[in-house]
RNA sequence: GGACAGGUGGCCGAGUGGUUGAAGGCACCGGUUUGCUAAACCGGCAUACGGGGUAUAUCCCUGUAUCGCGGGUUCGAAUCCCGCCCUGUCCGCCA
């Protein structure tokens, strides 16, 4: 959520940020709303202080003049029930002033809201300017010793490379046919090695983040209420893309939500809490299972483990102070804590600063990571893939956005209170992570190699098949 | 799922219609005293939003709201009524 002071004083600051994003936003009703709230709250509360003030002064007279009125003869009836009236014309007066103010704040107030929950947060001032993901800007690339990701995988292996889904058949590691049979369609069942494997990169990533870099490991829920949504900042645009379960319709507790993603659990542990600044930063890491509905991708990435409703992912979150260089030093961190993975795992891989355009409503700079994938891309004149990079990781900047919309905030050592400045970043996302390290990783008589730095987690083996 | 009990500030806890944004205690911060620490004493100590001011300072003044949440009664609600949520205990069921 934005700071509805900020955009008072500098409307055009946030207009531009949607502009630049891409995005169209109520703007003009936002300052109607937000002018007729402030102008109704004024007026109610100066009538509020009036009869706070009333009140004081006379309700102790009424209280009298009631006892007076039950005790009195009923010569004196009339002349106290006129004296009742009189004491108690002005408050009643006030009181239906209120009541009219009152319901007018509460027709505006729910809109007020809604509108400033849909403004985005404007990107940093340094982010490229761009439509979409095609004007992002490639930072630097990574390959392993001995492949060189700008060739094909033929020039560098000497055989042509097969898809994952060839290799996960091969293998048995997956089986699409029984997960859509159980769950319809992008889903699937990880069998043997695919579950093993899966397994394996998780828990190495989760090592990788607890153990050498001293994230605090978390277990969170992963069906949320409505207002962890909404405090991520993933509700209200994106809606649609999660899975509801509709609790209140069987007339018991609230709807829930299942979570896309880990960060959800882990931003909210702190939501409404007020943290001493001595608290900061947090480093939490998680592994959980997201779901996702991918409404709107229908016909996209259809086949294999590239784009499927559930999968598993270890999330890293960072919550610092409101500090833009701290934020953009953490970032730096937490891109380099992927990047160290990936090479152990011996993937080739690139990162892309996102342009304006490609940001979502709540990250002012965002860098995704994309590994390469062999088997993707538009095929060759031979029908082979000319392989493509595809994305696995996207690591966000997102100022204090969230935490604002969180209500999370911290005392600095002033004893001021401020809202934190949060980050997140995939460390490992499976199975989709299993499609390069499949592909890259097969050998010309179709058996798998496995990284040595995986092979602590798989019992020792060296490969599959 | 059923039956009771309960939800007050960072914590404990008082408070059943008005002067209670809320006693008292603990914790915390500042000060005095004091070889040090401790103790004692004095003072401070919620958050949000609105309005105003100025040396425009994240500084001052002022107002409003908030005692789980929402609604109601009342001139006036932490206090009375209704609904919901949550917690505890017992019973039932169960990975």
């Amino acid at each position: 959520m934005i700071d509805i002071k900020a955009f008072r004083d500098d409307p055009e600051r946030f207009r531009a940020g949607a502009r630049d994003k891409g995005m169209t936003c109520e703007f003009d009703r936002l300052i109607a709303l937000d002018d007729a709230r402030r102008r109704i709250l004024t007026e109610l509360e100066g009538k509020r202080a009036e009869q706070n003030r009333i009140s004081k002064e006379i309700g102790p007279q009424i209280g009298k003049a009631k006892g007076a009125l039950k005790s009195a003869a009923d010569a004196d009836r009339a002349r106290l029930e006129a004296e009742l009236r009189d004491l108690e014309a002005k408050p009643l007066a006030l009181k239906n002033q209120v009541a009219v103010l009152e319901s007018e704040l509460q027709r505006i107030e729910p809109d007020w809201h809604a509108v400033l929950l849909t403004i985005p947060q404007p990107p940093a001032a340094d982010v490229p300017k761009g439509k979409g993901s095609e004007d992002n800007v490639e930072i630097r690339r990574w390959n392993p010793a001995g492949f060189d990701a700008s060739k094909p995988f033929a020039a560098n292996r000497g055989f042509t490379p097969r898809g994952h889904l060839d290799l996960v058949k091969q293998h048995r590691m997956v089986d699409f046919e029984r997960g859509v049979k159980m769950a319809g369609t992008r889903h699937y069942a990880l069998t043997g090695w695919g579950m093993r494997l899966h397994q394996a990169v998780l828990r190495m990533a989760f090592d990788f983040m607890t153990v050498e870099n001293g994230f605090t490991a978390v277990g969170v829920p992963v069906i949320v209420k409505e207002e962890c949504m909404v405090g991520t900042g993933f509700f209200p645009a994106g809606r649609e893309q999660a899975y509801h379960i509709e609790e209140s319709k069987r007339g018991s507790g609230h709807d829930l939500f299942l979570t896309g993603t880990g960060e959800v659990g882990l931003m909210g542990l702190h939501a409404d809490e007020i943290l001493s600044h001595d608290d900061l930063p947090l480093r939490y890491t998680t592994v959980s299972t997201c779901f996702r509905r991918e409404a709107g991708a229908a016909g996209k990435d259809t086949a294999g483990l590239y784009r499927i409703h559930q999968f598993d992912k270890v999330e890293q979150v960072v919550v610092c102070k409101a500090d833009d260089a701290e934020s953009r030093a953490w970032h730096a961190r937490m891109l380099g804590y992927v990047e160290s993975l990936l090479q152990r795992l011996e993937l080739p891989y690139r990162l892309l600063q996102c342009c304006s355009g490609d940001l979502g409503v709540k990250n002012e700079d965002m860098i995704d990571v994309e590994c390469w994938m062999p088997g993707r891309g538009e095929a060759g004149s031979d029908g082979v893939p000319t392989g493509a990079y595809g994305e696995t990781h996207s690591a966000s900047r997102l100022g204090d956005f969230q935490c604002r919309r969180l209500n999370l905030r911290y005392r600095d050592e002033q004893g001021r209170i401020h809202f934190a400045y949060a980050l997140n970043n995939t460390v490992l996302a499976s199975p989709r992570i299993l499609i390069p390290l499949l592909e890259i990783h097969q050998q010309q008589d179709g058996s798998i190699a496995i990284p040595a730095a995986l092979r602590p987690y798989l019992g020792g083996a060296e490969r599959i098949g």
